[in-house]
DNA sequence: CGGCTTTGACCTGCGC
DNA sequence: GCGCAGGTCAAAGCCG
């Protein structure tokens, strides 16, 4: 077990079986805030154990090895000792931050079969319901195909043996994927023959990258049919070529947005990543120009984002992160990657064309929202699923007439919110998830202030994001909740179309 | 001099 | 087909 911090963060992995090569990656906690006591625990070989109330410039002031030293040593062999130790501590933390973005990889994975198999199981419905003169089990082999080949690097035939292990899980229509995940489902998926968790993730990590290099990032590659550069959501047919859907259901989640609000004089707030600005636009109906960032920790990440000052109160900045990071991070930038992991993960339900028909206005219209019914509203303006973090303190919410304290959802063609402590039952709406920071220590964190200088949202952004990404039974309520429009209105939708015409905005 | 910003041009999708 | 709007490119300039 290897129990690493690095700042206020405490990452822990439990494994290590050198025999078959598998290690355990329990669900770390990235975002704990633990600003008094730091721990690492370097490893079960060397026995040593370290405490440490250290700054970030890592001075040691208490360390207990753990090996049994002799109490005889010279001073000079103390010394020596000590400098071993923290040349290992050094040497560790550097191989935690190492590891904490490999992590991060393997949560996109997890949240990537994750949509994969919602998506399966949300044919599955479709298909039961409908009328639909299709063989499910051609459907549902199709699409097992096409996610193994999305995951070739996990080795076709075991992707396939997880699907079907995924499957049947759902099928219990207790739909507890996460729990089904975390007690080991998703753990033998990573750890599946070719030894690629843990010891083997930079491999893993290199394999992912060259496939991430396929981005369009370049316009010669934006073609319509890739959802990553086609600024449309991507529709599809029921029943043909599963394939390019696959494909699209990947781009879709490499478009899942998140979206920061928070309040900041500066033209844009740090978030541990490095940005070039490859530019600027006024767009239609907003006073301040939306400047485009793109990242540049690794030449080809195809990270994005736009900056823009909000509409309404110029002294909310509004950034909007787009794609997966494909390089490790830094701890700094870690939490802003797990937020859109996060919204990625939010995608579950919007890159599927049931869900597009759920989110079809004209059933929403039909809906009686059980709860807050007048805040429930329909957009068309952002074409991308989108999470929402407000970190502005501003009670007054003059944009969002909505209560303190709650989440929002936000699909292409919707967006309605939800009370923050007693959304779970509440079926409506996936995609965009704001949470608003208006009570003053939501989640435990400071709020963010004006500065001059950049402000650091980045506290905030790792309390909210942990809000989404490490509590389980948040992820599982999505998916009780998802599966509660399915079950419960798939009806209503089977001659829905996606009508985009709604024309309420979110700013 | 390398990296970044600025900014006009260009590309693409979409609605009419 | 045309115009509009969002997004991106890339040359020129700026800056440490
Ligand atoms: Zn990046």
């Amino acid at each position: 077990m290897i129990m690493g911090k690095d700042n206020d963060r405490i990452l822990m992995i439990n494994g290590g079986d050198e025999d078959d090569k598998r290690v355990v990656v329990n669900e770390m906690n990235f975002f704990a805030h633990d600003d008094d006591h730091h721990h690492l625990k370097p490893s079960d070989q060397e026995r040593s154990r370290v405490e440490s109330t250290d700054d970030e410039q890592g001075i040691i002031l208490n360390v207990n090895t753990g090996l049994n030293l002799s109490t005889t040593s010279t001073t000079s062999e103390k010394s020596n000792e000590l400098a071993i130790v923290q040349a290992d501590l050094k040497e560790m933390n550097i191989e935690n931050q190492r590891l904490r973005g490999l992590l991060n990889q393997v949560n996109n994975d997890y949240r990537a079969l994750q949509m994969h198999l919602y998506a399966i199981m949300q044919r599955q419905q479709i298909s039961k319901a409908g009328n639909t003169p299709n063989p499910e089990p051609m459907m549902i082999n199709g699409e097992k195909a096409a996610v193994a080949r999305q995951f070739m690097d996990l080795g076709q035939a075991t992707i396939t043996e997880k699907v079907d292990s995924l499957e049947e899980t759902a099928r219990s229509r207790e739909f507890s994927i996460v729990e089904s995940m975390e007690t080991g489902k998703i753990k033998r998926i990573f750890n599946n023959g070719n030894e690629i968790v843990a010891l083997d993730l930079g491999k893993r990590i290199s394999e992912r990258s060259e496939e991430e290099g396929s981005y369009p990032d370049q316009r010669a590659a934006q073609q319509p049919s890739d959802g990553w550069c086609s600024n449309k959501v991507p529709r599809f047919n029921n029943s043909r070529d599963v394939d390019e859907q696959a494909s699209q259901t990947m781009s879709m989640i490499r478009k899942a947005r998140v979206s920061v609000r928070a309040r900041s004089e500066a033209s844009m707030i740090s978030d541990g990543c490095h940005w070039r600005k490859y530019g600027q636009k006024m767009a239609k109906g907003k006073p301040f120009p939306r400047a485009y960032y793109r990242c540049t920790m690794a030449s080809d990440c195809p990270v994005r984002k736009q900056v823009q000052r909000c509409s309404q109160d110029r002294t909310i900045l509004i950034t909007t992160y787009e794609g997966n990071h494909s390089h490790p991070l830094p701890p700094a930038a870690l939490s802003m990657a797990s937020t859109t992991s996060a919204a990625a993960s939010m995608m579950l339900s919007g890159s599927t064309p049931s869900i597009d028909g759920l989110m079809n206005p004209n059933f929403l219209a039909k809906s009686a929202l059980p709860f807050a019914p007048s805040l429930a509203s329909l957009s068309a303006s952002a074409p991308f699923p989108t999470i929402t973090l407000d970190l502005t303190n501003n009670p007054n919410a003059s944009e969002f007439q909505r209560p303190i304290g709650h989440f929002q959802f936000h699909f292409p063609s919707t967006n309605y919110n939800l009370p923050h402590h007693n959304f779970l039952p509440m079926p409506h709406g996936f995609g965009h998830a704001l949470i608003n920071n208006n009570q003053s220590n939501f989640l435990g964190f400071p709020n963010s202030q004006d500065q001059m200088h950049a402000t650091t949202v980045n506290d905030n952004i790792s309390a909210a994001s942990a809000a989404i990404t490490a509590d389980p039974s948040f992820t599982a309520a999505l998916v009780a909740a998802i599966t509660s429009v399915i079950n419960g209105n798939v009806h209503q939708n089977q001659n829905g179309h996606n009508n985009s015409t709604s024309s309420d905005k979110i700013e």
